[in-house]
DNA sequence: CTGAAAGCGCTTACAG
DNA sequence: CTGAAAGCGCTTACAG
């Protein structure tokens, strides 16, 4: 590989020139500039951001680390994490937890390791040993979606979604269409998104004289296989629900799984909701239900906040809102309540 | 940031004899080992990859520059590689092109910059500068999935999937269901993919004696919206075909999009199938027939080439081989022949 | 406007 | 078995 020194003989000049030029230091002489950046060109020189990155103490680069790849809710976050990163000159990396705290773990070290300039982080768990470190060493670090209520991060912002007025809406819809018996698959206790829904819901239920008994609260994971399972458990219930609302979309699948693989209708049989929209909800059979974030601008904000604390300008925590994208699985919104 | 003189100063030893322990290095003595040992954990010291990186000319890392990331093939491939690249000690950084040639020439520059250690491509495009530049470079690379035929590349594996007994067996399908007019949608002609998957089906078409017309043959960029306008303009057509085979899964939802805005139903008014298939076919209405790819495979054995060409041990192409998944989206397998 | 020199945090021959 | 020293490829005060 060439390196600056290549550069510099060719030019006739030291390595502090080209660097000077590379870096658009204004204090160099337009020739000398000139006959740098030719023989930059002729030598095909591109610089070592490995090397600049030791001298300069940063490397340009964010870490992301989310809950699971394979979820299109996170697979469009990182895209916008990416984007909005590419906009003000990051790179990001991202590492996938696959909803296994060790596995999360590894990635924040490896991350840290490679001395990223801030940290986006999906929490799997509660605080692990890795991300309390992370956020004692005062490593910029903002969490998305899902954050960790500890006192160790309360320094950290928070760039997240309220789902609680869509959940309310949801309610009123599922009301209207004449259900009562309403249940929900609620993600891993561990996460704030996991209780949070589940609490908003039984609110929203308690708004409309509805309660939301223990039997009617699957314990899911946000992962399929545990939306299927939460759905054979309510269906083995001497009074199943009429609705399962999964709070989220691989949740949502699974269900569909259990529903379909026991040739159960969709909403006939069982009417069904979801937390978070996914472009394949819309020709599902039938289109589903959904309490839709503002996915793009989460990631948005997330960069902003991140990059504000990296270069010092400060952040906040900034609270988004959901809305409800009502479809046809949890019944027709023209027919005639039950 | 502690570093590794800290480390030296409190453990009363030379940073060598640190490297050394920090390297197993098996010549240090056994309680000088334990002393730094216990220096390290004391002060939390964690190695900088950074220069780690710049002294041993090797950053441990991957470059995998994928199409489109919101593409569950591409997400499902991009786990695969993480997974089988961890399992080696390396770490990925993915680099999303979007389907635009540019954006992969600026990840490959960003990647290249940063010294990967080597390069996992699925080129939007045909050979860009940049991706001539890399590999000329002699920078270890290894194509997935899509490949540029030119000579510069000649000597890069090539990691794919062959999907043309699958296209037969569908066509097969397609004929025993009856259907004789069949459009396709492909890909741009710049990939690799794009023209084989319709190379493939106008070959098995040819061995079931039915013609491909131009008119029957839709061009798409693998996004969703381009599938969308293929499947208008073959239902402008004044013969429109009965089947239209979309060569990824997003043109298929693209097409599915438009079908369903006209108030069209699958397969009765237009049968439908795909290239990849994703977990979501399993749920549309109807459940979506799809040549399937051994993904995870893929992204396994892509990984095993690259690493086999960074470690001096060489690589070889490999050639997978797709298989087709019959569902209802082109017509009932028990319904007679219309 | 330009260069010599120090230093970022490591690893690794070379001595001893 | 251990240390002093060079060097990876840059950037940046400090002189001039």
């Amino acid at each position: 590989m060439t390196s600056i020194k290549d550069v510099a003989t060719r030019a006739g000049v030291s390595v502090a020139t080209v660097s000077r030029v590379l870096n658009e230091h204004p204090a160099v002489r337009e020739d000398t500039r000139s006959r740098v950046l030719s023989a930059v060109t002729d030598l095909g020189y591109r610089p070592n951001a490995v090397a600049r990155s030791l001298r300069t103490h940063q490397t340009r680069t964010l870490g992301l680390v989310i809950s699971d790849v394979l979820n299109p809710f996170f697979t469009e976050l990182a895209r916008a994490v990416e984007d909005a990163a590419r906009e003000r000159g990051y790179s990001v990396i991202i590492g996938n937890a696959d909803e296994r705290p060790d596995l999360q773990d590894h990635h924040i070290r490896t991350l840290l390791d490679r001395r990223i300039d801030g940290l986006l982080v999906s929490p799997t768990h509660g605080g692990t040993a890795l991300t309390r470190e992370a956020a004692q060493a005062r490593t910029p670090m903002v969490f998305v979606d899902r954050w960790i209520d500890e006192a160790a991060f309360a320094h950290v912002p928070v760039v997240r979604t309220d789902g609680s007025a869509a959940v309310h809406a949801l309610v009123g819809h599922l009301r209207a269409l004449g259900h009562r018996r309403i249940a929900i698959i609620g993600g891993p206790s561990e996460t704030t998104t996991g209780n949070e829904r589940v609490d908003a819901f039984r609110d929203a239920l308690a708004a409309h004289g509805l309660s939301l008994p223990a039997r009617y609260v699957g314990q899911g994971d946000f992962q399929a296989e545990s939306g299927r399972r939460a759905t054979a458990r309510f269906l083995a219930l001497e009074e199943p629900p009429e609705v399962i609302f999964a709070t989220d979309n691989l949740m949502a699948l699974g269900a569909m799984d259990e529903l379909r693989s026991r040739g159960l209708r969709v909403p006939r049989d069982m009417a069904l909701a979801a937390f978070d929209d996914v472009p394949w909800f819309l020709h599902t059979d039938p289109p589903i239900t959904a309490v839709a974030q503002p996915t793009e601008e989460l990631g948005h904000r997330a960069v902003h906040a991140l990059t504000g604390l990296i270069e010092g300008r400060g952040a906040d925590s900034v609270t988004l809102t959901a809305r409800l994208t009502a479809r046809r699985s949890c019944g027709e919104d023209e027919g005639s309540p039950t």
